[in-house]
RNA sequence: GGAGAGGUGGCAGAGUGGUCGAAUGCGGCGGUCUCGAAAACCGUUAUACCUUCGGGUAUCGAGAGUUCGAAUCUCUCCCUCUCCGCCA
Protein backbone atom coordinates (compact mmCIF):
# COMPACT_ATOMS: atom_id res chain seq x y z
CA UNK A 1 0.00 0.00 0.00
CA UNK A 2 0.78 3.51 -0.71
CA UNK A 3 1.06 6.54 1.07
CA UNK A 4 -2.51 8.18 0.46
CA UNK A 5 -0.44 11.33 0.75
CA UNK A 6 1.95 10.88 -1.82
CA UNK A 7 -1.13 9.63 -4.26
CA UNK A 8 -3.21 13.40 -3.21
CA UNK A 9 0.48 15.32 -4.15
CA UNK A 10 1.92 12.86 -6.56
CA UNK A 11 -0.78 11.81 -8.67
CA UNK A 12 1.27 11.71 -11.60
CA UNK A 13 3.67 9.67 -10.07
CA UNK A 14 1.32 6.61 -8.79
CA UNK A 15 -0.50 6.76 -12.42
CA UNK A 16 2.58 6.40 -14.09
CA UNK A 17 3.44 3.04 -12.07
CA UNK A 18 0.14 1.48 -12.63
CA UNK A 19 0.33 2.01 -16.03
CA UNK A 20 3.51 0.55 -16.10
CA UNK A 21 2.76 -2.21 -14.07
CA UNK A 22 -0.29 -2.38 -16.51
CA UNK A 23 -2.67 -2.10 -13.29
CA UNK A 24 -5.99 -0.35 -13.99
CA UNK A 25 -5.03 3.30 -13.40
CA UNK A 26 -7.87 4.51 -10.34
CA UNK A 27 -6.12 7.14 -9.23
CA UNK A 28 -9.34 9.85 -10.31
CA UNK A 29 -11.46 7.47 -8.68
CA UNK A 30 -9.86 7.36 -5.55
CA UNK A 31 -8.66 11.07 -4.90
CA UNK A 32 -12.54 11.56 -5.62
CA UNK A 33 -13.04 8.65 -2.84
CA UNK A 34 -10.82 10.40 -0.73
CA UNK A 35 -12.21 13.93 -1.48
CA UNK A 36 -15.94 12.62 0.14
CA UNK A 37 -14.13 10.55 3.18
CA UNK A 38 -12.51 13.84 4.51
CA UNK A 39 -15.75 15.51 3.88
CA UNK A 40 -18.20 13.41 5.90
CA UNK A 41 -15.18 12.82 8.55
CA UNK A 42 -15.45 16.91 9.44
CA UNK A 43 -18.94 16.68 9.04
CA UNK A 44 -19.19 13.62 11.33
CA UNK A 45 -16.75 14.43 13.78
CA UNK A 46 -18.21 17.89 14.74
CA UNK A 47 -21.16 16.69 15.56
CA UNK A 48 -19.78 13.85 17.55
CA UNK A 49 -17.65 17.17 19.18
CA UNK A 50 -21.13 18.40 20.42
CA UNK A 51 -22.81 15.59 21.16
CA UNK A 52 -20.13 14.81 23.74
CA UNK A 53 -20.24 18.97 25.01
CA UNK A 54 -24.03 18.35 25.47
CA UNK A 55 -23.57 15.03 27.20
CA UNK A 56 -21.23 16.24 30.17
CA UNK A 57 -24.11 19.06 30.55
CA UNK A 58 -27.02 16.30 30.82
CA UNK A 59 -24.65 14.52 33.22
CA UNK A 60 -23.73 17.83 35.19
CA UNK A 61 -27.74 18.54 35.29
CA UNK A 62 -28.73 15.14 36.64
CA UNK A 63 -26.39 15.25 39.30
CA UNK A 64 -27.84 18.20 40.59
CA UNK A 65 -31.57 16.39 39.80
CA UNK A 66 -32.15 18.90 37.38
CA UNK A 67 -34.34 18.14 34.22
CA UNK A 68 -32.46 17.62 30.93
CA UNK A 69 -35.50 16.06 28.82
CA UNK A 70 -34.93 18.94 26.11
CA UNK A 71 -31.30 18.11 25.84
CA UNK A 72 -31.56 14.30 25.71
CA UNK A 73 -34.31 14.85 22.55
CA UNK A 74 -31.92 17.13 20.96
CA UNK A 75 -28.95 14.42 21.23
CA UNK A 76 -31.38 11.75 19.83
CA UNK A 77 -31.81 13.07 16.44
CA UNK A 78 -28.14 13.95 16.82
CA UNK A 79 -27.16 10.97 17.05
CA UNK A 80 -29.85 9.32 14.89
CA UNK A 81 -27.70 12.14 12.20
CA UNK A 82 -24.02 10.70 13.40
CA UNK A 83 -25.41 7.10 13.12
CA UNK A 84 -26.58 7.71 9.63
CA UNK A 85 -23.05 9.63 8.36
CA UNK A 86 -21.35 6.87 10.11
CA UNK A 87 -22.58 4.09 7.94
CA UNK A 88 -21.86 6.51 4.80
CA UNK A 89 -18.35 7.09 6.17
CA UNK A 90 -17.98 3.37 6.44
CA UNK A 91 -19.17 2.71 2.91
CA UNK A 92 -16.58 5.52 1.48
CA UNK A 93 -13.55 4.11 3.42
CA UNK A 94 -13.98 0.45 2.70
CA UNK A 95 -14.34 1.63 -1.79
CA UNK A 96 -11.02 3.70 -0.35
CA UNK A 97 -9.14 0.67 1.26
CA UNK A 98 -9.73 -1.92 -1.68
CA UNK A 99 -8.49 0.64 -3.90
CA UNK A 100 -5.78 1.55 -2.02
CA UNK A 101 -4.86 -2.24 -2.23
CA UNK A 102 -5.33 -2.40 -5.35
CA UNK A 103 -2.66 0.22 -6.29
CA UNK A 104 0.75 -1.19 -7.44
CA UNK A 105 3.97 0.11 -5.90
CA UNK A 106 6.25 2.40 -7.71
CA UNK A 107 9.65 1.64 -9.01
CA UNK A 108 12.78 2.74 -7.74
CA UNK A 109 14.74 5.44 -10.04
CA UNK A 110 17.27 2.41 -11.00
CA UNK A 111 14.60 0.52 -12.25
CA UNK A 112 14.89 0.58 -15.96
CA UNK A 113 11.86 0.71 -18.06
CA UNK A 114 10.15 -1.65 -20.14
CA UNK A 115 6.90 -3.78 -21.52
CA UNK A 116 7.97 -7.15 -20.49
CA UNK A 117 10.70 -9.59 -19.33
CA UNK A 118 12.13 -8.52 -22.88
CA UNK A 119 13.25 -5.17 -21.20
CA UNK A 120 14.92 -6.84 -18.35
CA UNK A 121 18.43 -5.93 -17.85
CA UNK A 122 21.34 -8.58 -17.51
CA UNK A 123 23.85 -7.43 -15.00
CA UNK A 124 25.99 -10.35 -14.43
CA UNK A 125 26.94 -13.56 -15.23
CA UNK A 126 28.43 -16.11 -13.53
CA UNK A 127 30.30 -19.69 -14.35
CA UNK A 128 32.60 -21.34 -12.07
CA UNK A 129 35.87 -20.69 -14.42
CA UNK A 130 34.44 -17.59 -15.23
CA UNK A 131 33.90 -19.14 -19.08
CA UNK A 132 31.51 -18.51 -21.66
CA UNK A 133 30.77 -22.29 -22.68
CA UNK A 134 29.52 -22.60 -19.79
CA UNK A 135 26.16 -21.05 -20.98
CA UNK A 136 26.17 -23.45 -24.22
CA UNK A 137 23.49 -25.97 -25.22
CA UNK A 138 24.34 -29.68 -24.11
CA UNK A 139 23.82 -32.94 -25.44
CA UNK A 140 22.69 -35.15 -22.40
CA UNK A 141 19.44 -36.41 -20.89
CA UNK A 142 17.14 -33.64 -19.43
CA UNK A 143 16.15 -33.67 -15.84
CA UNK A 144 13.20 -35.58 -16.78
CA UNK A 145 14.94 -38.63 -18.49
CA UNK A 146 17.63 -38.26 -15.84
CA UNK A 147 14.79 -38.52 -13.16
CA UNK A 148 13.35 -41.31 -14.55
CA UNK A 149 16.89 -43.30 -14.97
CA UNK A 150 17.12 -43.43 -11.70
CA UNK A 151 14.29 -42.79 -9.71
CA UNK A 152 14.77 -39.83 -8.19
CA UNK A 153 11.48 -37.99 -8.83
CA UNK A 154 7.42 -39.59 -9.73
CA UNK A 155 4.68 -37.24 -11.32
CA UNK A 156 2.52 -39.56 -12.48
CA UNK A 157 1.88 -41.24 -8.95
CA UNK A 158 1.88 -37.56 -7.45
CA UNK A 159 -0.49 -36.50 -9.82
CA UNK A 160 -2.61 -40.39 -8.52
CA UNK A 161 -2.51 -39.49 -4.89
CA UNK A 162 -2.98 -35.43 -5.42
CA UNK A 163 -3.04 -33.70 -8.96
CA UNK A 164 -0.74 -33.11 -11.38
CA UNK A 165 1.67 -31.01 -10.33
CA UNK A 166 2.57 -32.46 -7.16
CA UNK A 167 5.71 -34.26 -7.83
CA UNK A 168 7.17 -36.82 -5.40
CA UNK A 169 10.52 -36.92 -4.58
CA UNK A 170 11.87 -40.98 -4.34
CA UNK A 171 15.39 -42.05 -2.97
CA UNK A 172 18.16 -40.17 -3.79
CA UNK A 173 15.95 -37.90 -5.40
CA UNK A 174 14.06 -37.02 -1.79
CA UNK A 175 17.61 -36.90 -0.50
CA UNK A 176 19.20 -34.60 -2.91
CA UNK A 177 16.18 -32.15 -2.04
CA UNK A 178 16.44 -32.33 1.36
CA UNK A 179 20.49 -31.68 1.09
CA UNK A 180 19.72 -28.83 -0.92
CA UNK A 181 17.43 -27.21 2.12
CA UNK A 182 19.37 -28.39 4.71
CA UNK A 183 22.86 -26.86 3.01
CA UNK A 184 20.89 -23.67 2.26
CA UNK A 185 19.95 -23.09 6.01
CA UNK A 186 22.55 -23.80 7.01
CA UNK A 187 24.94 -21.51 4.35
CA UNK A 188 22.33 -17.95 5.71
CA UNK A 189 22.37 -19.17 8.96
CA UNK A 190 26.14 -19.65 9.44
CA UNK A 191 27.31 -17.56 7.25
CA UNK A 192 25.04 -14.65 6.60
CA UNK A 193 23.57 -13.87 9.68
CA UNK A 194 19.55 -15.02 9.27
CA UNK A 195 17.90 -16.40 11.93
CA UNK A 196 16.32 -19.63 10.82
CA UNK A 197 12.19 -19.60 11.55
CA UNK A 198 10.08 -22.80 10.46
CA UNK A 199 6.91 -20.87 10.01
CA UNK A 200 2.69 -22.45 9.68
CA UNK A 201 2.22 -23.21 5.82
CA UNK A 202 -1.33 -21.96 6.25
CA UNK A 203 -2.11 -18.51 6.98
CA UNK A 204 -5.12 -16.15 7.38
CA UNK A 205 -6.71 -13.46 4.97
CA UNK A 206 -5.11 -10.68 6.62
CA UNK A 207 -1.26 -12.31 6.12
CA UNK A 208 -1.77 -12.21 2.62
CA UNK A 209 -3.11 -8.94 2.47
CA UNK A 210 -0.14 -7.75 4.15
CA UNK A 211 2.50 -8.91 1.77
CA UNK A 212 0.48 -7.49 -1.22
CA UNK A 213 -0.97 -11.42 -2.58
CA UNK A 214 -4.71 -10.49 -1.54
CA UNK A 215 -6.76 -8.61 -2.13
CA UNK A 216 -5.63 -8.69 -6.04
CA UNK A 217 -4.05 -12.71 -6.59
CA UNK A 218 -6.53 -14.05 -4.49
CA UNK A 219 -7.41 -16.91 -7.71
CA UNK A 220 -3.59 -18.01 -7.22
CA UNK A 221 -4.24 -19.54 -3.57
CA UNK A 222 -5.41 -22.15 -2.20
CA UNK A 223 -8.36 -21.97 0.02
CA UNK A 224 -9.70 -24.02 3.21
CA UNK A 225 -12.86 -22.42 3.25
CA UNK A 226 -13.90 -24.49 6.39
CA UNK A 227 -11.21 -23.11 8.38
CA UNK A 228 -10.70 -19.75 6.29
CA UNK A 229 -6.87 -20.98 5.74
CA UNK A 230 -4.62 -20.37 3.07
CA UNK A 231 -1.84 -22.76 1.66
CA UNK A 232 1.13 -20.29 1.49
CA UNK A 233 2.78 -19.42 -1.80
CA UNK A 234 5.85 -18.62 -0.30
CA UNK A 235 7.48 -18.27 3.05
CA UNK A 236 7.34 -14.23 2.43
CA UNK A 237 4.21 -14.65 3.78
CA UNK A 238 4.37 -16.16 7.30
CA UNK A 239 7.29 -14.57 7.85
CA UNK A 240 6.99 -11.15 6.84
CA UNK A 241 3.84 -11.06 9.04
CA UNK A 242 5.45 -12.08 12.19
CA UNK A 243 6.04 -9.05 12.55
CA UNK A 244 2.68 -6.94 11.78
CA UNK A 245 0.97 -4.83 14.06
CA UNK A 246 4.33 -4.48 16.05
CA UNK A 247 6.82 -1.55 16.43
CA UNK A 248 10.61 -3.16 16.36
CA UNK A 249 13.32 -1.89 18.75
CA UNK A 250 15.68 0.01 16.53
CA UNK A 251 18.45 -2.01 17.87
CA UNK A 252 16.61 -5.38 16.60
CA UNK A 253 17.48 -3.63 12.68
CA UNK A 254 18.31 -5.13 10.03
CA UNK A 255 16.47 -8.07 11.12
CA UNK A 256 17.04 -11.07 8.97
CA UNK A 257 15.29 -14.63 8.56
CA UNK A 258 15.81 -17.49 6.88
CA UNK A 259 12.93 -20.17 6.35
CA UNK A 260 12.57 -23.13 4.99
CA UNK A 261 8.76 -24.31 3.25
CA UNK A 262 6.52 -25.80 0.80
CA UNK A 263 5.18 -22.93 -1.24
CA UNK A 264 1.65 -24.32 -2.82
CA UNK A 265 0.61 -22.22 -6.17
CA UNK A 266 -2.38 -22.81 -8.05
CA UNK A 267 -0.84 -21.38 -11.54
CA UNK A 268 -4.56 -20.11 -12.71
CA UNK A 269 -4.37 -19.51 -15.99
CA UNK A 270 -0.59 -20.60 -17.09
CA UNK A 271 -1.68 -24.06 -17.83
CA UNK A 272 0.24 -25.72 -20.77
CA UNK A 273 3.37 -23.09 -20.51
CA UNK A 274 6.31 -24.70 -18.90
CA UNK A 275 4.61 -27.55 -17.24
CA UNK A 276 7.40 -30.38 -17.75
CA UNK A 277 8.47 -32.14 -14.59
CA UNK A 278 9.42 -29.33 -12.19
CA UNK A 279 9.78 -26.51 -14.43
CA UNK A 280 5.96 -25.72 -13.14
CA UNK A 281 4.75 -26.95 -10.26
CA UNK A 282 2.12 -26.53 -7.75
CA UNK A 283 3.60 -27.68 -4.76
CA UNK A 284 7.75 -26.99 -4.39
CA UNK A 285 10.01 -26.29 -1.82
CA UNK A 286 11.84 -23.17 -1.20
CA UNK A 287 14.52 -21.75 1.06
CA UNK A 288 13.09 -18.19 1.45
CA UNK A 289 15.58 -15.04 2.89
CA UNK A 290 13.60 -11.75 4.51
CA UNK A 291 14.73 -9.10 5.95
CA UNK A 292 13.33 -6.22 7.88
CA UNK A 293 15.51 -2.57 7.28
CA UNK A 294 15.71 1.12 8.15
CA UNK A 295 14.55 2.82 5.52
CA UNK A 296 18.10 4.23 4.16
CA UNK A 297 19.71 0.85 4.24
CA UNK A 298 17.13 -1.50 2.32
CA UNK A 299 19.08 -0.68 -0.80
CA UNK A 300 22.29 -1.83 0.51
CA UNK A 301 20.67 -4.84 2.29
CA UNK A 302 18.91 -5.44 -1.37
CA UNK A 303 22.25 -6.19 -2.98
CA UNK A 304 23.55 -8.20 0.00
CA UNK A 305 20.35 -10.53 0.38
CA UNK A 306 20.88 -11.29 -3.37
CA UNK A 307 24.14 -11.98 -3.34
CA UNK A 308 23.47 -14.52 -0.15
CA UNK A 309 21.11 -16.18 -2.87
CA UNK A 310 23.88 -16.15 -5.09
CA UNK A 311 26.50 -17.56 -3.04
CA UNK A 312 24.61 -20.82 -2.99
CA UNK A 313 25.03 -21.47 -6.89
CA UNK A 314 28.51 -20.30 -6.71
CA UNK A 315 29.23 -22.97 -3.59
CA UNK A 316 27.41 -25.48 -5.58
CA UNK A 317 29.23 -24.21 -8.73
CA UNK A 318 25.69 -23.59 -10.91
CA UNK A 319 26.31 -21.18 -14.16
CA UNK A 320 23.62 -18.20 -13.02
CA UNK A 321 23.00 -14.87 -14.20
CA UNK A 322 21.32 -12.24 -12.90
CA UNK A 323 18.61 -9.64 -14.36
CA UNK A 324 17.26 -6.52 -13.09
CA UNK A 325 13.71 -6.50 -13.79
CA UNK A 326 12.43 -3.57 -15.80
CA UNK A 327 9.12 -1.65 -14.07
CA UNK A 328 6.75 -3.62 -16.93
CA UNK A 329 8.32 -6.96 -15.62
CA UNK A 330 8.50 -6.19 -11.76
CA UNK A 331 6.01 -8.14 -9.36
CA UNK A 332 3.19 -6.24 -7.66
CA UNK A 333 4.65 -5.01 -4.76
CA UNK A 334 8.07 -4.61 -4.98
CA UNK A 335 10.05 -1.65 -5.67
CA UNK A 336 12.89 -3.23 -7.16
CA UNK A 337 13.45 -6.86 -8.10
CA UNK A 338 16.52 -8.99 -9.41
CA UNK A 339 15.67 -12.53 -10.42
CA UNK A 340 18.80 -15.35 -10.72
CA UNK A 341 18.41 -17.33 -13.29
CA UNK A 342 20.05 -20.20 -13.67
CA UNK A 343 21.38 -22.25 -16.54
CA UNK A 344 19.77 -25.83 -17.69
CA UNK A 345 22.41 -27.06 -20.42
CA UNK A 346 20.24 -29.38 -21.89
CA UNK A 347 16.79 -28.06 -21.69
CA UNK A 348 19.23 -24.77 -23.45
CA UNK A 349 17.26 -22.22 -21.34
CA UNK A 350 17.52 -20.22 -18.34
CA UNK A 351 14.95 -20.92 -15.34
CA UNK A 352 14.13 -18.38 -12.82
CA UNK A 353 15.68 -20.07 -9.38
CA UNK A 354 15.31 -16.96 -7.49
CA UNK A 355 13.71 -13.22 -6.99
CA UNK A 356 14.60 -10.96 -4.69
CA UNK A 357 12.96 -7.76 -4.28
CA UNK A 358 12.54 -4.53 -2.14
CA UNK A 359 9.48 -3.63 -0.92
CA UNK A 360 10.22 -0.37 0.43
CA UNK A 361 7.59 0.33 2.95
CA UNK A 362 4.71 -1.25 0.59
CA UNK A 363 4.30 -4.18 2.70
CA UNK A 364 5.22 -2.26 6.07
CA UNK A 365 2.30 -0.09 5.75
CA UNK A 366 -0.09 -2.85 4.68
CA UNK A 367 0.83 -4.83 7.12
CA UNK A 368 1.76 -2.15 10.04
CA UNK A 369 5.56 -3.18 10.46
CA UNK A 370 6.75 0.04 12.47
CA UNK A 371 10.43 1.04 14.43
CA UNK A 372 11.23 3.78 16.31
CA UNK A 373 14.26 5.37 15.61
CA UNK A 374 14.88 6.71 19.36
CA UNK A 375 12.37 6.45 22.56
CA UNK A 376 10.72 10.40 21.67
CA UNK A 377 10.59 9.64 18.15
CA UNK A 378 7.72 8.42 16.19
CA UNK A 379 7.13 4.95 14.51
CA UNK A 380 7.86 4.79 10.92
CA UNK A 381 7.34 1.76 8.41
CA UNK A 382 10.16 -0.13 8.04
CA UNK A 383 11.18 -1.77 4.47
CA UNK A 384 10.93 -5.23 3.79
CA UNK A 385 12.87 -7.27 1.67
CA UNK A 386 12.85 -10.98 0.35
CA UNK A 387 14.10 -13.16 -1.61
CA UNK A 388 14.56 -16.71 -2.59
CA UNK A 389 17.37 -18.34 -1.24
CA UNK A 390 16.53 -20.41 -3.27
CA UNK A 391 13.72 -22.16 -4.73
CA UNK A 392 14.78 -26.03 -5.22
CA UNK A 393 12.65 -27.46 -8.12
CA UNK A 394 14.55 -25.26 -10.77
CA UNK A 395 17.68 -25.49 -9.38
CA UNK A 396 16.94 -29.41 -9.50
CA UNK A 397 16.59 -29.33 -13.05
CA UNK A 398 19.45 -26.70 -13.59
CA UNK A 399 21.64 -29.30 -11.07
CA UNK A 400 20.90 -32.13 -12.73
CA UNK A 401 21.69 -31.02 -16.27
CA UNK A 402 25.13 -29.27 -15.39
CA UNK A 403 26.59 -31.89 -13.28
CA UNK A 404 25.48 -34.95 -15.22
CA UNK A 405 28.84 -36.93 -16.45
CA UNK A 406 29.50 -37.92 -20.04
CA UNK A 407 28.62 -41.85 -18.85
CA UNK A 408 25.04 -40.65 -18.09
CA UNK A 409 26.08 -40.28 -14.48
CA UNK A 410 25.02 -37.58 -12.01
CA UNK A 411 28.37 -36.18 -9.76
CA UNK A 412 27.63 -34.38 -6.43
CA UNK A 413 29.47 -31.68 -5.74
CA UNK A 414 31.70 -31.23 -2.64
CA UNK A 415 29.81 -28.93 -0.97
CA UNK A 416 26.68 -31.17 -0.36
CA UNK A 417 28.83 -34.44 0.39
CA UNK A 418 28.63 -33.90 4.03
CA UNK A 419 24.01 -33.69 3.43
CA UNK A 420 24.55 -37.11 1.60
CA UNK A 421 25.31 -40.85 1.93
CA UNK A 422 26.31 -40.87 -1.96
CA UNK A 423 28.58 -38.80 -4.40
CA UNK A 424 27.61 -39.96 -7.54
CA UNK A 425 23.56 -40.99 -8.95
CA UNK A 426 24.84 -43.93 -11.07
C1' G B 1 -15.19 -32.24 21.09
C1' G B 2 -17.10 -31.13 26.65
C1' A B 3 -16.72 -27.85 31.29
C1' G B 4 -14.84 -23.46 33.49
C1' A B 5 -11.81 -18.72 33.98
C1' G B 6 -10.06 -14.56 31.57
C1' G B 7 -8.67 -10.65 27.69
C1' U B 8 -7.69 -2.75 30.16
C1' G B 9 -1.64 1.70 28.20
C1' G B 10 5.71 -1.06 27.33
C1' C B 11 4.61 -4.48 31.77
C1' A B 12 1.69 -5.33 36.36
C1' G B 13 -3.03 -3.98 37.90
C1' A B 14 -7.75 -0.76 39.61
C1' G B 15 -12.08 0.79 37.45
C1' U B 16 -21.07 1.92 41.36
C1' G B 17 -23.38 3.64 32.71
C1' G B 18 -22.12 10.25 33.36
C1' U B 19 -15.08 15.33 32.89
C1' C B 20 -12.35 7.62 32.25
C1' G B 21 -7.60 8.12 27.39
C1' A B 22 -8.47 5.63 31.83
C1' A B 23 -6.25 5.44 39.30
C1' U B 24 -1.84 3.22 41.25
C1' G B 25 2.85 0.64 40.89
C1' C B 26 7.00 -0.82 37.78
C1' G B 27 9.69 0.36 33.51
C1' G B 28 11.29 4.39 29.83
C1' C B 29 12.75 9.55 29.03
C1' G B 30 14.27 14.56 31.09
C1' G B 31 15.87 17.08 35.47
C1' U B 32 17.55 18.09 40.82
C1' C B 33 21.23 16.03 44.04
C1' U B 34 26.51 13.55 43.21
C1' C B 35 33.46 13.58 41.48
C1' G B 36 30.46 9.69 39.25
C1' A B 37 26.70 6.14 40.23
C1' A B 38 22.78 4.23 43.27
C1' A B 39 18.85 5.93 46.28
C1' A B 40 15.46 9.85 46.94
C1' C B 41 12.63 13.75 44.89
C1' C B 42 10.29 16.65 40.65
C1' G B 43 8.47 16.49 35.78
C1' U B 44 7.22 13.64 31.57
C1' U B 45 5.68 9.20 29.20
C1' A B 46 0.12 5.66 23.52
C1' U B 47 -1.49 5.43 18.52
C1' A B 48 -4.24 6.78 14.26
C1' C B 49 -7.24 10.07 11.63
C1' C B 50 -9.40 15.14 10.56
C1' U B 51 -7.93 20.27 10.85
C1' U B 52 -10.02 26.79 9.19
C1' C B 53 -3.14 24.47 13.02
C1' G B 54 -6.84 27.09 17.81
C1' G B 55 -8.19 22.38 18.21
C1' G B 56 -11.31 18.09 17.21
C1' U B 57 -12.52 12.67 16.70
C1' A B 58 -11.59 7.60 17.61
C1' U B 59 -9.33 3.50 20.21
C1' C B 60 -9.93 -0.66 27.14
C1' G B 61 -9.45 -8.43 22.13
C1' A B 62 -12.93 -7.73 17.28
C1' G B 63 -17.80 -6.70 15.51
C1' A B 64 -22.99 -5.61 16.39
C1' G B 65 -26.78 -3.85 19.89
C1' U B 66 -29.24 -1.02 24.17
C1' U B 67 -28.70 4.35 25.72
C1' C B 68 -28.79 11.37 25.38
C1' G B 69 -24.10 8.95 27.03
C1' A B 70 -20.59 2.30 27.26
C1' A B 71 -13.99 0.07 29.54
C1' U B 72 -18.61 -0.74 32.50
C1' C B 73 -25.07 -3.73 30.28
C1' U B 74 -26.65 -7.52 26.02
C1' C B 75 -25.38 -10.70 21.73
C1' U B 76 -21.88 -12.94 18.17
C1' C B 77 -16.96 -14.04 17.03
C1' C B 78 -11.54 -14.39 18.02
C1' C B 79 -7.61 -15.42 21.34
C1' U B 80 -5.26 -17.11 26.10
C1' C B 81 -5.28 -20.25 30.48
C1' U B 82 -7.15 -24.66 33.61
C1' C B 83 -9.59 -29.46 33.77
C1' C B 84 -11.77 -33.77 30.94
C1' G B 85 -11.82 -36.51 26.21
C1' C B 86 -9.09 -37.69 21.70
C1' C B 87 -4.31 -37.77 19.63
C1' A B 88 1.38 -37.38 16.58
Amino acid sequence: MLDIKLIRENPEVVRAACHAKHTDDAVDQLLELDRARRAIIQNVESLKSKRNTVTEEIAKLKRAKENADRQIADMKAVSDEIASLDDHLREKELALELLMLSIPNVTHASVPHGADATGNVEVKRWSPNGEATAFEKREGLDHLALAEKYQLFDFKRGAKIAAAGFPVYMGRGAQLERAFINFMLDLHTRSHGYTEVLPPFFVNAQSLRGTGQFPKFADQVYHMPADELYAIPTAEVPVTNLYAEEVLPVDKLPLMHTAFSACFRREAGSYGKDTRGFLRVHEFNKVELVKFTMPEYSYDEHEKLTSDAERVLELLGIPYRRLLLCDGDTGFSSAKTYDLEVWAPVEGKWLEASSCSNFEDFQGRRANIRFRRDPKAKPEFVHTLNGSGLATSRLMVAFLETFQQPDGTVRIPEVLHPYLPFTHIA
